[in-house]
DNA sequence: TAGATTGTTAATCGATTAACAATC
DNA sequence: TAGATTGTTAATCGATTAACAATC
């Protein structure tokens, strides 16, 4: 690593790079310089060049990058292969829908068990996750100690859950209710993923005149 | 409004301002000022007051801002009162979990109709919306006109989706798809939640060291 | 070798913060 | 009126872009 700071907007790309190069890569293309690179992702290849300079040195003048290199360098940047555990408090539609659908392997995750409180869903294996009672989630917590928490529970429970978990122990919080959620311990990360603001944006731009 | 070009930081944070209004106008508090606002939110004052700026002055000398006011005027600027017309497209785990919970009108939008291939979805009504065959599309744009669609189709599908819709004279695109989408109609607007993106910066975020 | 392209330094541009006169 | 707080101008800070020497 060769930068201590690393500004919010370079890590918001990264993840954009990682998804371009592996789509490069699986298109079976070798080499990309920083300017085709750019050209395809609609950005400029000096920022490509600057963003890359804050982790090291990964290309090679006169050449470019390697894809595959480069693609497994930013996906070692952005932690995919250090196997983080989750879990899932809140098997509602959505919570259920993520199960089904989301790779969390693709990005590092395991998810190791799910939780909700409603006796239908309790004891169901989804997509070979045993749905468990929220009752138990003290005791897994302490047994398994899981590294992030994905919250689909309703808003209202949203903050306290997040404190409970954190007492318990969870670091990291992928937040799917549309409130804010906060801990005053630092060593906590939050992500949260906003529906309706992500469309109140959108419709900003259809409603302008 | 007051100013012709708002950059993208400024658009991106006023539904964070309308959800706090929101929660204080819920909450029964009549005033705020940037200052309190801002230490809420986390912001400075300064900030609040200059975002605000870009469309018209809304906030009174010495008393601060109106909290319905306020809150209307942002959503008015969001255009959530603008009742725009909204279908979906792909009835899978995710757009089933979409159309299920989440609140379109209270973001200004009306969820129209919904497509599907799969014969068991076609035909079904799910939270008030039937679910057509996707050969009915074209008919039902022509038809309808709507503004946007929700894009939950496979992968595969989405680019192809994008450019038949374009075609049929939609211009807002609400993408749920992992693949990012584009069209060269510069009237037509994107809006994706990549929802890999934002796992892998709560990665980088846990994984630093 | 000559051409291409990097990593990095410098220049520019834009966004955030601070300061303050205006005024409720 | 005096105190509070706005809207806006100016100062600062950070991020993006341009330029270029280094070098594969």
């Amino acid at each position: 690593m060769k930068k201590q700071y690393v500004s919010e907007a370079v890590i918001r790309r990264l993840p954009r790079y990682y998804r371009y190069l592996d789509d490069l890569h699986s298109k079976g293309i070798v080499r990309i310089s920083s300017n085709s690179l750019g050209s395809r992702m609609g950005i400029t290849a000096s920022q490509i060049r600057q963003d890359l300079s804050c982790f090291g040195e990964f290309g090679q003048q006169g050449y470019g990058y390697n894809v595959k290199e480069l693609r497994t360098e930013i996906g070692q940047i952005l932690g995919v292969n250090n196997s983080h555990s989750l879990i899932i408090v809140g098997v509602g539609n959505l919570g259920h829908a993520l199960v089904q659908n989301f790779h969390f392997n693709d990005a590092g995750f395991s998810l190791d068990a799910a939780f909700d409180i409603s006796p239908q869903l309790i004891g169901q294996e989804i997509n070979g996750v045993l749905v468990q009672d929220l009752k138990e989630l003290d005791d897994y917590c302490r047994e398994h100690l899981p590294d992030v928490a994905l919250l689909t529970v309703p808003q209202s429970a949203a903050q306290s859950t997040v404190d409970h978990l954190v007492a318990l122990g969870v670091r990291g919080f992928w937040n799917f209710t549309n409130k804010e959620v906060t801990s005053d311990n630092p060593d906590v990360q939050f992500e949260s993923v906003h529906f309706a603001d992500s469309l109140l944006t959108l419709s900003y731009r259809i409603s302008k005149r």
